[in-house]
DNA sequence: AGACATTTAAATGTCTGACAAATGAAAAAT
DNA sequence: ATTTTTCATTTGTCAGACATTTAAATGTCT
């Protein structure tokens, strides 16, 4: 019944919610690990690692020296994109999800930001994307490399938004689905009608049409769902096959 | 110039490293502290430490006793859906997010998977909104029960796409704008207008009518801007009227 | 043989004390 | 006044000990 969780594990929560409930403001020194051991009454060794788990999350920092010590730690946006993406990736691996699914939720969030980037987008979010498709359309390009380019033609796109909080909150949908996409065998064929998709998008964003845009996205995500389903379909197949041994 | 990170961090970005790999799989038991500080050639409390990192991300879970130790956790879209949580309330607190941002990032997301909530959306989905519905029309209620509720109706109407990646991203959007929405004051009027509008989304959602039901987000949202825009009026008017006192 | 109680070993959780390393500030020397 | 030195504070790391938990091994009785 009684679960008690760690003592590290109770310090941890108790300062954490100092800093979320704002009681505890950015940059604000927290107490040597020694004042802590005491205010706690539990030992150094235990308080230090309350802090690391603190760390792990990115709610403070610790500098060593005389005037060092552990402070609350602006959460920025470049973090948040890291462990977003981390998170996100692992979720997708560890549960199985399945190719489909993942690039509906990758699709239906980037379709949500293609009006605000057909609106806003700077010729700077353009020179990205078409730098992009250039080098998607190199011959000798790996299909890793491809689909790194893939990833960054896309942030650009969600970028163009805008919108801090979009671009996180994307980062993880866009981001994550690299290793699925990484399964997929790309034919010159399929890499020609990408790129195609590709400029047609990076046209209408500069045209500012954001109906073509979301019609383009959206016949993406269909001919992506595509490659997809071959690739399901084959290692279903091989699955069929082999109980048919016996 | 040298940033050596702590061997604590190395130790836990190597463990780290070794799970996301896959090289590590699910429920899989690490090597016992006192093994792991053997291999590492550090002490038992740095090796304590990484694994502490690891346990704040909920990568690894430890148990005690005979056959106990560190194991590989499965991460579950509940896990996932805390963190995303906790982290986008954070940033966007920290970084002072202005409301129209947060707001518009909202609703395009739920926008986005509107379509797919109306063609899909179960008769639970719809119960539960229309619970919701019901208790935002009680007069008594304090606007953050309000806001709690609105949170859970959107959550509903998200779940109604069914699509757990999607839910898990829009987590995040969702329920991270509610301490911005707790500082604003529903009046009555403001509330009708709003259950108005969720009564008609879950009509619209009932008859699966997704371009009505897209139209009512858009009005929602509109709605709900003007409503912060007004609180953000108060606080930049109180702004500007102090200094004017000089 | 089977059921129950006891012991034991292995593992994490916690504590204590110590030293190393970094670092800014105060003190001292020039 | 400026530079150098000393020093106190704080985090990082280590070693060893004991407490607690847990399941398996062992022993005991029916």
């Amino acid at each position: 019944m009684k679960n008690a969780p760690d003592l590290s594990a109770q310090i941890a929560k108790s300062i954490r919610d100092a800093i979320v409930s704002g009681d505890l403001p950015i940059d604000e020194r927290l107490p040597s690990e020694a004042e802590l051991s005491e205010q706690f009454a539990v030992s150094r060794s235990t308080v230090r690692e309350a802090l690391k788990r603190l760390a792990a999350q990115s709610l403070i920092r610790t500098q060593r020296g005389a005037t060092g010590g552990a402070f609350v730690n602006r959460l920025t946006f470049e973090q948040a994109y890291g462990q977003q993406i981390t998170t996100s990736a692992l979720l997708l691996s560890m549960n199985d999800v399945n190719f489909d699914t993942a690039c509906e939720a990758r699709f239906a969030l980037e379709r949500a930001c293609a009006p605000l980037s057909a609106q806003r987008r700077t010729a700077d979010h353009l020179a990205t994307m078409r730098a992009e498709i250039t080098r998607q359309a190199q011959p000798g390009l790996s299909d890793e490399s491809f689909c790194a380019s893939d990833v960054a033609f896309h942030r650009a796109l969600v970028d163009g938004a805008g919108n801090p909080v979009l671009s996180y909150q994307l980062a993880g949908a866009v981001e994550a689905i690299e290793p699925l996409m990484n399964m997929i065998t790309f034919t010159a064929r399929d890499r020609s009608h990408i790129v195609g998709l590709h400029t047609a998008i990076a046209d209408a964003l500069d045209a500012s049409d954001a109906p073509l845009v979301d019609k383009l996205l959206a016949d993406l995500a269909t001919y992506t769902a595509q490659l997809g389903q071959s690739v399901a379909a084959e290692k279903n197949g091989a699955k069929k096959i082999t109980p048919k041994a016996n």
